[in-house]
DNA sequence: CTGGGGACGGGGCCC
DNA sequence: AGGGCCCCGTCCCCA
Protein backbone atom coordinates (compact mmCIF):
# COMPACT_ATOMS: atom_id res chain seq x y z
CA UNK A 1 0.00 0.00 0.00
CA UNK A 2 2.78 2.60 1.04
CA UNK A 3 4.67 1.04 -2.04
CA UNK A 4 1.19 2.50 -3.93
CA UNK A 5 1.23 5.78 -3.03
CA UNK A 6 5.01 6.15 -3.54
CA UNK A 7 4.24 5.34 -6.62
CA UNK A 8 1.72 7.46 -7.12
CA UNK A 9 3.04 10.76 -6.12
CA UNK A 10 6.09 10.03 -8.33
CA UNK A 11 3.49 9.37 -11.10
CA UNK A 12 1.90 12.72 -10.03
CA UNK A 13 5.20 14.65 -9.91
CA UNK A 14 5.98 13.52 -13.01
CA UNK A 15 2.79 14.28 -14.62
CA UNK A 16 3.33 17.99 -13.28
CA UNK A 17 6.83 17.94 -14.81
CA UNK A 18 5.19 17.00 -17.83
CA UNK A 19 2.86 19.27 -17.99
CA UNK A 20 4.32 22.27 -16.74
CA UNK A 21 7.04 21.36 -19.78
CA UNK A 22 3.62 21.17 -22.11
CA UNK A 23 2.61 24.51 -20.84
CA UNK A 24 6.14 26.30 -21.42
CA UNK A 25 6.80 24.99 -25.14
CA UNK A 26 3.09 25.85 -25.57
CA UNK A 27 3.83 29.22 -24.02
CA UNK A 28 7.06 29.39 -26.41
CA UNK A 29 5.12 28.23 -29.91
CA UNK A 30 2.86 30.74 -29.09
CA UNK A 31 5.19 34.11 -28.20
CA UNK A 32 7.09 33.00 -31.14
CA UNK A 33 4.02 33.07 -33.54
CA UNK A 34 2.99 35.90 -31.70
CA UNK A 35 6.65 37.71 -32.61
CA UNK A 36 6.00 36.35 -36.17
CA UNK A 37 2.37 37.81 -36.55
CA UNK A 38 3.71 40.78 -35.43
CA UNK A 39 6.61 41.16 -37.43
CA UNK A 40 4.15 40.76 -40.26
CA UNK A 41 1.88 43.02 -38.73
CA UNK A 42 4.28 45.67 -39.00
CA UNK A 43 5.76 45.03 -42.43
CA UNK A 44 2.44 44.52 -43.69
CA UNK A 45 1.15 48.12 -41.99
CA UNK A 46 4.95 49.75 -43.67
CA UNK A 47 3.88 48.56 -47.06
CA UNK A 48 0.53 50.14 -46.78
CA UNK A 49 1.48 53.18 -45.65
CA UNK A 50 4.24 53.50 -49.04
CA UNK A 51 1.27 52.24 -51.03
CA UNK A 52 -0.60 55.22 -49.37
CA UNK A 53 2.12 57.82 -50.46
CA UNK A 54 2.37 56.64 -53.39
CA UNK A 55 -1.07 56.91 -54.33
CA UNK A 56 -0.93 60.63 -52.85
CA UNK A 57 1.74 61.37 -54.81
CA UNK A 58 0.29 60.40 -58.10
CA UNK A 59 -3.04 61.81 -57.00
CA UNK A 60 -0.99 64.90 -56.83
CA UNK A 61 1.02 64.49 -59.95
CA UNK A 62 -1.90 63.71 -61.74
CA UNK A 63 -4.04 67.08 -60.36
CA UNK A 64 -1.43 69.16 -61.25
CA UNK A 65 -0.24 68.09 -64.78
CA UNK A 66 -4.05 68.63 -65.02
CA UNK A 67 -3.66 72.23 -63.78
CA UNK A 68 -1.38 72.95 -65.87
CA UNK A 69 -2.72 71.48 -68.94
CA UNK A 70 -5.80 73.56 -68.20
CA UNK A 71 -3.68 76.64 -67.83
CA UNK A 72 -1.86 75.74 -71.30
CA UNK A 73 -4.97 75.50 -72.41
CA UNK A 74 -6.01 78.68 -71.37
CA UNK A 75 -3.17 80.42 -72.99
CA UNK A 76 -3.22 79.29 -75.94
CA UNK A 77 -6.92 80.53 -76.04
CA UNK A 78 -5.92 83.34 -75.24
CA UNK A 79 -3.08 84.00 -77.10
CA UNK A 80 -3.64 85.75 -80.37
CA UNK A 81 -0.20 85.74 -82.13
CA UNK A 82 3.36 86.01 -81.34
CA UNK A 83 4.29 83.02 -79.61
CA UNK A 84 3.37 79.34 -79.72
CA UNK A 85 4.50 77.66 -77.15
CA UNK A 86 3.36 73.91 -77.56
CA UNK A 87 5.32 72.52 -74.73
CA UNK A 88 8.48 72.11 -73.01
CA UNK A 89 10.39 69.78 -71.39
CA UNK A 90 8.53 68.25 -69.20
CA UNK A 91 10.76 66.17 -68.29
CA UNK A 92 13.24 68.91 -67.00
CA UNK A 93 10.70 70.35 -65.18
CA UNK A 94 10.47 68.05 -62.79
CA UNK A 95 13.82 66.31 -62.57
CA UNK A 96 15.99 68.48 -64.23
CA UNK A 97 15.70 71.11 -62.10
CA UNK A 98 17.59 69.27 -59.09
CA UNK A 99 20.20 71.13 -59.63
CA UNK A 100 20.60 74.44 -57.75
CA UNK A 101 22.35 76.11 -60.14
CA UNK A 102 20.98 78.36 -62.44
CA UNK A 103 21.76 81.39 -62.04
CA UNK A 104 19.42 82.05 -60.79
CA UNK A 105 18.86 79.95 -57.84
CA UNK A 106 19.69 81.08 -54.85
CA UNK A 107 19.15 78.87 -52.35
CA UNK A 108 16.87 80.13 -49.71
CA UNK A 109 18.10 80.72 -46.60
CA UNK A 110 21.10 78.43 -47.03
CA UNK A 111 24.40 79.76 -48.65
CA UNK A 112 25.37 77.12 -50.37
CA UNK A 113 24.71 75.69 -53.82
CA UNK A 114 23.71 72.57 -53.60
CA UNK A 115 22.76 69.74 -56.14
CA UNK A 116 19.88 68.43 -54.27
CA UNK A 117 19.29 71.85 -53.32
CA UNK A 118 15.54 72.38 -53.02
CA UNK A 119 14.26 75.24 -54.55
CA UNK A 120 14.16 78.22 -53.95
CA UNK A 121 13.84 81.24 -55.76
CA UNK A 122 13.66 84.03 -54.75
CA UNK A 123 14.31 87.84 -56.41
CA UNK A 124 12.34 90.45 -56.09
CA UNK A 125 11.41 89.59 -52.73
CA UNK A 126 11.14 92.58 -50.71
CA UNK A 127 14.67 92.49 -50.29
CA UNK A 128 15.02 92.89 -53.86
CA UNK A 129 16.45 89.69 -54.28
CA UNK A 130 15.89 86.83 -56.67
CA UNK A 131 13.62 83.87 -56.74
CA UNK A 132 15.13 80.76 -57.08
CA UNK A 133 13.61 77.35 -57.98
CA UNK A 134 14.87 74.30 -57.82
CA UNK A 135 12.54 71.31 -57.59
CA UNK A 136 13.78 68.41 -57.13
CA UNK A 137 12.61 65.50 -59.33
CA UNK A 138 11.17 63.63 -57.01
CA UNK A 139 8.97 66.17 -55.03
CA UNK A 140 8.11 67.74 -58.29
CA UNK A 141 4.33 67.94 -57.33
CA UNK A 142 5.31 70.30 -54.40
CA UNK A 143 6.73 72.41 -56.64
CA UNK A 144 3.83 74.13 -57.66
CA UNK A 145 2.35 75.09 -54.17
CA UNK A 146 5.96 76.36 -53.16
CA UNK A 147 6.71 78.54 -55.90
CA UNK A 148 2.92 80.50 -54.93
CA UNK A 149 4.03 80.77 -51.52
CA UNK A 150 7.25 82.24 -52.38
CA UNK A 151 5.04 84.42 -54.61
CA UNK A 152 3.18 85.54 -52.22
CA UNK A 153 5.43 86.05 -49.89
CA UNK A 154 7.77 88.31 -52.05
CA UNK A 155 6.52 91.45 -53.32
CA UNK A 156 7.40 92.27 -56.37
CA UNK A 157 10.79 94.12 -56.76
CA UNK A 158 11.67 97.35 -58.84
CA UNK A 159 14.38 95.46 -59.99
CA UNK A 160 12.77 93.02 -62.14
CA UNK A 161 11.75 95.60 -63.92
CA UNK A 162 15.11 97.05 -64.23
CA UNK A 163 16.25 93.87 -64.97
CA UNK A 164 13.69 93.36 -67.89
CA UNK A 165 15.00 96.17 -69.50
CA UNK A 166 18.32 95.19 -69.53
CA UNK A 167 17.75 91.99 -70.08
CA UNK A 168 20.59 91.05 -67.00
CA UNK A 169 19.40 88.25 -65.97
CA UNK A 170 16.27 86.14 -66.35
CA UNK A 171 13.73 88.57 -65.50
CA UNK A 172 11.19 88.50 -68.21
CA UNK A 173 8.72 91.05 -69.26
CA UNK A 174 5.89 88.98 -68.73
CA UNK A 175 2.88 89.35 -71.29
CA UNK A 176 0.68 88.87 -68.76
CA UNK A 177 -2.49 86.89 -70.64
CA UNK A 178 -4.82 89.47 -68.99
CA UNK A 179 -4.17 92.82 -70.46
CA UNK A 180 -5.81 94.13 -68.40
CA UNK A 181 -4.20 93.31 -65.24
CA UNK A 182 -0.74 94.36 -66.55
CA UNK A 183 -0.27 98.45 -66.95
CA UNK A 184 -0.40 99.65 -70.57
CA UNK A 185 3.37 100.36 -71.13
CA UNK A 186 3.97 103.92 -71.98
CA UNK A 187 5.02 103.12 -75.50
CA UNK A 188 5.00 100.61 -78.26
CA UNK A 189 5.97 97.56 -77.55
CA UNK A 190 5.84 94.11 -79.18
CA UNK A 191 6.55 91.58 -76.54
CA UNK A 192 7.18 88.27 -77.42
CA UNK A 193 6.74 85.90 -74.21
CA UNK A 194 7.32 82.45 -73.83
CA UNK A 195 4.62 81.76 -71.59
CA UNK A 196 3.89 78.12 -71.11
CA UNK A 197 4.71 76.53 -68.07
CA UNK A 198 8.75 77.38 -68.58
CA UNK A 199 8.78 80.80 -69.08
CA UNK A 200 12.09 81.66 -69.73
CA UNK A 201 13.16 83.61 -72.56
CA UNK A 202 11.79 86.81 -73.88
CA UNK A 203 11.91 88.05 -77.15
CA UNK A 204 11.02 91.46 -76.45
CA UNK A 205 10.80 93.98 -79.23
CA UNK A 206 11.04 97.19 -78.74
CA UNK A 207 9.33 98.45 -82.02
CA UNK A 208 9.76 101.98 -80.76
CA UNK A 209 13.78 101.98 -79.80
CA UNK A 210 14.12 99.62 -82.65
CA UNK A 211 15.71 97.42 -80.56
CA UNK A 212 15.11 93.75 -79.66
CA UNK A 213 15.94 92.27 -76.44
CA UNK A 214 16.69 89.75 -75.61
CA UNK A 215 15.81 88.46 -72.45
CA UNK A 216 18.12 85.07 -72.08
CA UNK A 217 18.80 82.17 -69.11
CA UNK A 218 20.56 80.10 -68.70
CA UNK A 219 18.96 78.08 -66.30
CA UNK A 220 21.66 75.67 -64.99
CA UNK A 221 18.88 73.99 -64.45
CA UNK A 222 17.89 74.17 -61.20
CA UNK A 223 19.36 77.24 -61.16
CA UNK A 224 17.45 80.05 -62.75
CA UNK A 225 16.59 83.09 -60.44
CA UNK A 226 13.62 84.79 -61.83
CA UNK A 227 11.28 86.04 -59.39
CA UNK A 228 8.77 83.27 -58.81
CA UNK A 229 6.78 85.64 -61.30
CA UNK A 230 9.25 85.37 -64.00
CA UNK A 231 9.37 81.75 -63.86
CA UNK A 232 5.82 80.93 -63.20
CA UNK A 233 4.48 82.91 -66.30
CA UNK A 234 1.57 84.82 -65.95
CA UNK A 235 0.00 81.48 -65.54
CA UNK A 236 1.47 80.81 -62.45
CA UNK A 237 2.89 77.71 -63.95
CA UNK A 238 5.92 76.19 -62.80
CA UNK A 239 8.98 77.50 -65.08
CA UNK A 240 10.51 74.87 -67.14
CA UNK A 241 13.51 73.72 -65.27
CA UNK A 242 16.25 74.36 -66.92
CA UNK A 243 16.52 75.59 -70.25
CA UNK A 244 16.54 78.84 -70.92
CA UNK A 245 15.62 79.66 -74.19
CA UNK A 246 17.90 81.35 -75.96
CA UNK A 247 16.69 83.18 -78.82
CA UNK A 248 17.75 81.35 -81.33
CA UNK A 249 17.50 82.20 -84.56
CA UNK A 250 17.95 79.95 -87.35
CA UNK A 251 19.31 76.85 -87.17
CA UNK A 252 18.48 75.56 -90.29
CA UNK A 253 21.31 73.24 -89.71
CA UNK A 254 21.80 72.78 -86.41
CA UNK A 255 24.46 70.85 -85.51
CA UNK A 256 24.65 69.27 -82.46
CA UNK A 257 28.32 69.10 -82.08
CA UNK A 258 29.32 66.59 -84.92
CA UNK A 259 31.68 65.60 -82.53
CA UNK A 260 29.23 63.81 -80.80
CA UNK A 261 29.79 64.80 -77.50
CA UNK A 262 26.95 62.68 -75.92
CA UNK A 263 27.20 63.61 -72.44
CA UNK A 264 26.53 67.22 -73.51
CA UNK A 265 23.68 66.97 -75.92
CA UNK A 266 22.87 64.01 -76.50
CA UNK A 267 21.09 62.46 -73.96
CA UNK A 268 17.92 61.51 -75.09
CA UNK A 269 16.33 60.79 -72.61
CA UNK A 270 12.47 60.54 -72.27
CA UNK A 271 11.18 63.93 -71.71
CA UNK A 272 9.02 64.91 -73.12
CA UNK A 273 10.53 68.19 -75.26
CA UNK A 274 8.80 71.30 -75.29
CA UNK A 275 8.87 72.82 -78.82
CA UNK A 276 8.79 76.52 -78.91
CA UNK A 277 7.52 78.43 -82.02
CA UNK A 278 7.00 81.75 -82.38
CA UNK A 279 5.46 83.00 -85.07
CA UNK A 280 6.36 86.38 -85.86
CA UNK A 281 4.31 88.62 -87.49
CA UNK A 282 5.08 88.74 -90.97
CA UNK A 283 7.94 90.33 -92.33
CA UNK A 284 9.11 92.22 -89.24
CA UNK A 285 11.20 89.14 -87.31
CA UNK A 286 13.26 88.08 -90.23
CA UNK A 287 16.37 86.62 -87.81
CA UNK A 288 19.19 85.52 -88.60
CA UNK A 289 21.83 84.05 -86.41
CA UNK A 290 24.82 84.57 -88.32
CA UNK A 291 28.01 83.03 -86.71
CA UNK A 292 30.72 84.07 -88.03
CA UNK A 293 32.50 81.35 -86.72
CA UNK A 294 35.47 79.55 -88.32
CA UNK A 295 33.97 75.74 -88.51
CA UNK A 296 36.71 74.69 -90.31
CA UNK A 297 37.40 72.89 -86.96
CA UNK A 298 34.94 71.11 -87.83
CA UNK A 299 32.28 71.61 -85.10
CA UNK A 300 31.08 74.09 -82.56
CA UNK A 301 32.25 75.33 -79.83
CA UNK A 302 31.72 73.40 -76.98
CA UNK A 303 30.85 75.25 -73.83
CA UNK A 304 32.36 73.51 -71.03
CA UNK A 305 32.32 75.45 -68.48
CA UNK A 306 32.27 75.00 -65.99
CA UNK A 307 30.00 78.37 -65.86
CA UNK A 308 29.78 77.37 -62.32
CA UNK A 309 33.49 77.12 -61.67
CA UNK A 310 33.20 79.37 -58.93
CA UNK A 311 29.95 78.64 -57.50
CA UNK A 312 28.95 75.33 -56.77
CA UNK A 313 26.57 74.65 -59.93
CA UNK A 314 28.63 71.82 -61.03
CA UNK A 315 25.45 70.21 -62.60
CA UNK A 316 23.00 70.99 -65.01
CA UNK A 317 24.78 73.20 -67.07
CA UNK A 318 22.34 74.15 -69.72
CA UNK A 319 23.30 73.56 -73.66
CA UNK A 320 24.24 76.38 -75.81
CA UNK A 321 24.01 74.89 -79.29
CA UNK A 322 26.57 77.19 -81.10
CA UNK A 323 25.52 76.27 -85.00
CA UNK A 324 26.43 76.91 -88.05
CA UNK A 325 24.27 78.46 -90.22
CA UNK A 326 23.77 78.19 -93.80
CA UNK A 327 23.25 81.54 -94.90
CA UNK A 328 21.22 80.45 -98.05
CA UNK A 329 19.00 78.66 -95.83
CA UNK A 330 15.70 79.82 -94.67
CA UNK A 331 15.80 79.89 -91.04
CA UNK A 332 14.34 77.54 -88.91
CA UNK A 333 14.57 76.73 -85.00
CA UNK A 334 15.84 73.65 -84.74
CA UNK A 335 16.25 72.18 -81.75
CA UNK A 336 16.03 68.37 -82.84
CA UNK A 337 19.35 67.98 -81.61
CA UNK A 338 19.67 70.09 -79.10
CA UNK A 339 17.57 68.29 -77.08
CA UNK A 340 18.49 67.44 -73.41
CA UNK A 341 17.30 64.46 -71.69
CA UNK A 342 16.63 62.90 -68.44
CA UNK A 343 19.94 61.63 -68.56
CA UNK A 344 21.22 65.31 -68.52
CA UNK A 345 19.99 66.45 -65.41
CA UNK A 346 23.85 65.04 -64.28
CA UNK A 347 25.51 66.56 -67.07
CA UNK A 348 26.64 69.69 -68.25
CA UNK A 349 24.09 71.44 -70.18
CA UNK A 350 26.14 73.31 -71.81
CA UNK A 351 28.03 73.18 -74.70
CA UNK A 352 32.07 72.67 -74.22
CA UNK A 353 32.75 76.00 -74.99
CA UNK A 354 36.13 75.45 -73.74
CA UNK A 355 38.47 74.89 -76.66
CA UNK A 356 36.99 77.31 -78.95
CA UNK A 357 37.73 79.94 -75.87
CA UNK A 358 41.29 78.44 -75.98
CA UNK A 359 42.08 78.39 -79.36
CA UNK A 360 40.04 80.19 -81.98
CA UNK A 361 41.01 83.67 -82.43
CA UNK A 362 38.43 83.47 -85.86
CA UNK A 363 36.05 82.61 -84.20
CA UNK A 364 34.09 85.90 -83.89
CA UNK A 365 30.88 84.87 -83.08
CA UNK A 366 28.70 87.14 -82.97
CA UNK A 367 26.43 84.75 -81.25
CA UNK A 368 25.08 83.98 -78.58
CA UNK A 369 24.55 80.76 -79.56
CA UNK A 370 21.46 80.29 -78.04
CA UNK A 371 20.04 77.06 -78.23
CA UNK A 372 16.80 75.50 -77.96
CA UNK A 373 16.78 72.62 -75.77
CA UNK A 374 13.89 71.21 -76.74
CA UNK A 375 13.80 68.11 -78.68
CA UNK A 376 11.13 68.51 -80.72
CA UNK A 377 11.69 70.20 -83.72
CA UNK A 378 10.92 74.31 -83.68
CA UNK A 379 10.13 76.15 -86.13
CA UNK A 380 9.82 79.78 -87.40
CA UNK A 381 7.81 80.51 -90.36
CA UNK A 382 10.57 83.29 -90.71
CA UNK A 383 12.19 83.58 -93.71
CA UNK A 384 15.43 84.08 -94.03
CA UNK A 385 17.16 87.50 -94.72
CA UNK A 386 20.57 87.39 -94.14
CA UNK A 387 21.28 91.36 -93.71
CA UNK A 388 18.10 91.93 -92.20
CA UNK A 389 18.18 89.12 -90.02
CA UNK A 390 22.13 89.89 -89.02
CA UNK A 391 20.56 93.15 -87.86
CA UNK A 392 17.70 91.67 -86.19
CA UNK A 393 20.20 89.10 -84.39
CA UNK A 394 22.67 91.73 -83.06
CA UNK A 395 19.91 93.75 -81.75
CA UNK A 396 19.10 90.64 -79.50
CA UNK A 397 21.90 91.42 -77.38
CA UNK A 398 20.24 92.77 -74.96
CA UNK A 399 21.63 96.46 -73.69
CA UNK A 400 24.16 94.91 -71.19
CA UNK A 401 25.46 92.82 -73.72
CA UNK A 402 25.69 95.41 -76.11
CA UNK A 403 27.54 97.41 -73.39
CA UNK A 404 29.70 94.34 -73.47
CA UNK A 405 30.72 94.42 -76.47
CA UNK A 406 31.62 97.65 -76.76
CA UNK A 407 33.68 97.76 -74.05
CA UNK A 408 35.35 94.50 -74.71
CA UNK A 409 35.48 95.71 -78.47
CA UNK A 410 35.60 91.60 -79.38
CA UNK A 411 38.32 89.46 -79.12
CA UNK A 412 39.36 91.07 -82.34
CA UNK A 413 40.20 94.36 -80.95
CA UNK A 414 43.58 95.12 -79.49
CA UNK A 415 44.58 92.82 -76.82
CA UNK A 416 44.35 89.42 -78.48
CA UNK A 417 47.16 88.91 -77.06
CA UNK A 418 46.20 88.55 -73.87
CA UNK A 419 42.52 88.08 -74.46
CA UNK A 420 41.90 84.93 -75.86
CA UNK A 421 39.34 83.76 -74.32
CA UNK A 422 35.83 84.86 -75.93
CA UNK A 423 32.17 85.10 -74.17
CA UNK A 424 30.60 83.17 -76.13
CA UNK A 425 27.39 85.75 -76.19
CA UNK A 426 29.47 88.57 -76.60
CA UNK A 427 32.51 87.74 -78.23
CA UNK A 428 34.16 90.40 -75.76
CA UNK A 429 37.62 88.75 -75.02
CA UNK A 430 39.26 88.06 -71.69
CA UNK A 431 42.73 86.87 -70.44
CA UNK A 432 41.60 84.00 -68.58
CA UNK A 433 39.16 81.41 -68.64
CA UNK A 434 37.70 81.88 -65.33
CA UNK A 435 37.48 85.88 -66.86
CA UNK A 436 35.23 84.66 -69.42
CA UNK A 437 33.38 82.56 -67.22
CA UNK A 438 32.44 85.02 -64.63
CA UNK A 439 31.40 87.78 -67.35
CA UNK A 440 29.25 85.28 -68.95
CA UNK A 441 26.91 85.05 -66.33
CA UNK A 442 26.12 88.25 -67.41
CA UNK A 443 23.96 87.05 -70.25
CA UNK A 444 23.13 83.82 -68.43
CA UNK A 445 22.31 85.58 -65.21
CA UNK A 446 23.89 82.86 -62.95
CA UNK A 447 24.84 83.94 -59.74
CA UNK A 448 26.06 81.12 -57.62
CA UNK A 449 27.06 83.40 -54.28
CA UNK A 450 24.05 83.85 -52.47
CA UNK A 451 23.69 85.66 -49.09
CA UNK A 452 22.89 84.14 -46.15
CA UNK A 453 20.93 87.18 -44.74
CA UNK A 454 18.64 88.10 -47.23
CA UNK A 455 17.70 86.54 -50.68
CA UNK A 456 20.33 88.47 -52.41
CA UNK A 457 22.57 86.60 -54.65
CA UNK A 458 25.75 87.68 -57.11
CA UNK A 459 27.76 86.69 -59.85
CA UNK A 460 30.69 87.28 -58.17
CA UNK A 461 31.97 86.35 -54.30
CA UNK A 462 33.62 89.78 -53.97
CA UNK A 463 30.27 91.92 -54.86
CA UNK A 464 28.70 89.21 -52.04
CA UNK A 465 30.94 90.35 -49.73
CA UNK A 466 30.74 93.76 -50.37
CA UNK A 467 27.10 93.61 -50.06
CA UNK A 468 27.02 91.82 -46.57
CA UNK A 469 28.37 95.09 -44.63
CA UNK A 470 25.15 96.21 -45.43
CA UNK A 471 23.90 93.67 -42.86
CA UNK A 472 27.17 93.67 -40.79
CA UNK A 473 27.17 97.37 -40.95
CA UNK A 474 30.84 97.93 -41.80
CA UNK A 475 32.15 100.62 -42.84
CA UNK A 476 35.64 100.17 -43.96
CA UNK A 477 36.15 103.36 -45.78
CA UNK A 478 36.47 106.27 -44.13
CA UNK A 479 36.73 110.26 -45.00
CA UNK A 480 39.14 111.38 -43.63
CA UNK A 481 38.14 115.41 -43.34
CA UNK A 482 34.62 114.90 -41.95
CA UNK A 483 34.92 111.34 -40.92
CA UNK A 484 32.02 110.15 -43.30
CA UNK A 485 32.04 106.32 -43.55
CA UNK A 486 31.67 104.40 -46.28
CA UNK A 487 30.80 100.89 -47.28
CA UNK A 488 32.18 101.03 -50.92
CA UNK A 489 35.32 102.57 -51.53
CA UNK A 490 34.31 104.10 -54.84
CA UNK A 491 31.77 106.08 -52.42
CA UNK A 492 34.41 107.04 -50.32
CA UNK A 493 36.09 108.01 -53.54
CA UNK A 494 33.31 110.16 -54.84
CA UNK A 495 32.64 111.81 -51.61
CA UNK A 496 35.84 112.60 -51.04
CA UNK A 497 35.60 114.94 -55.02
CA UNK A 498 33.33 116.84 -52.89
CA UNK A 499 36.23 118.01 -50.39
CA UNK A 500 38.23 118.49 -53.55
CA UNK A 501 35.88 120.66 -54.92
CA UNK A 502 35.73 118.31 -58.34
CA UNK A 503 32.62 119.10 -60.11
CA UNK A 504 31.17 116.16 -61.38
CA UNK A 505 29.51 117.84 -64.20
CA UNK A 506 31.57 120.09 -66.48
CA UNK A 507 32.38 120.66 -69.63
CA UNK A 508 34.81 118.80 -71.86
CA UNK A 509 37.84 120.94 -72.75
CA UNK A 510 37.53 121.98 -76.45
C1' DC B 1 24.71 113.28 -52.47
C1' DT B 2 24.63 108.60 -50.61
C1' DG B 3 23.74 103.63 -50.79
C1' DG B 4 24.48 99.80 -53.14
C1' DG B 5 24.73 96.47 -57.09
C1' DG B 6 27.07 95.02 -61.60
C1' DA B 7 31.01 94.29 -63.95
C1' DC B 8 35.87 94.25 -65.02
C1' DG B 9 40.96 94.41 -64.47
C1' DG B 10 44.96 93.44 -61.90
C1' DG B 11 47.75 91.20 -58.61
C1' DG B 12 49.01 87.53 -55.51
C1' DC B 13 49.12 82.76 -54.31
C1' DC B 14 49.16 77.94 -55.30
C1' DC B 15 49.71 73.94 -58.17
C1' DA C 1 56.05 79.37 -66.89
C1' DG C 2 51.39 79.09 -67.16
C1' DG C 3 46.83 78.40 -65.53
C1' DG C 4 43.35 78.45 -61.95
C1' DC C 5 41.57 80.71 -58.20
C1' DC C 6 40.77 84.32 -55.03
C1' DC C 7 40.71 88.90 -53.51
C1' DC C 8 40.70 93.65 -54.07
C1' DG C 9 40.18 98.02 -56.28
C1' DT C 10 37.77 100.56 -59.44
C1' DC C 11 34.34 102.37 -62.50
C1' DC C 12 29.71 102.74 -63.82
C1' DC C 13 25.07 102.89 -63.03
C1' DC C 14 20.63 103.25 -60.71
C1' DA C 15 17.49 104.26 -56.83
Amino acid sequence: MANCMVFHTQITSIMEVLANAAVAEICKLVDDDYAVFRLEMSQSQKDNTALRRKLQLLELKVARERAERTMRERVLGSRTSSVKILDRNRGLARGHLTGGHSSFVKPAGRNRWRDDQPITVDEGSGTSTQHVIVIESADAEAAGPRVKLEKAEGEEDLRHSRNIQTGAVGVFPIATEDSTTAPAPPRTQRIITEVSGMPNAVLKSETDKETLTVTHRLLHTGSDHGSDSERLGPLGCPPAPGPEYFPVIHQSQVHSRGDGDGDTLDTGGDDPSCSYTTEMDPGNMLLSLETQTDLSSGDWNRYSSSVYSEGCLDKKREVIVVDEVDEDVPLTWNADQTHLGEGHSQGRDFIDYKESLETNQNVATHSPLHAFRDRDTVSTSMGSSDSHSRVLFDQLLNSKDQRAMAQGGGATSGNSKEKRFLCMFCNKGFSCLQKVEIHQRVHTGVKPFSCTQCHMCFAQAGNLKIHQRVHTGVKPFSCTQCNMHFSHSSSLKRHQRIHAGEKSFSCPPV
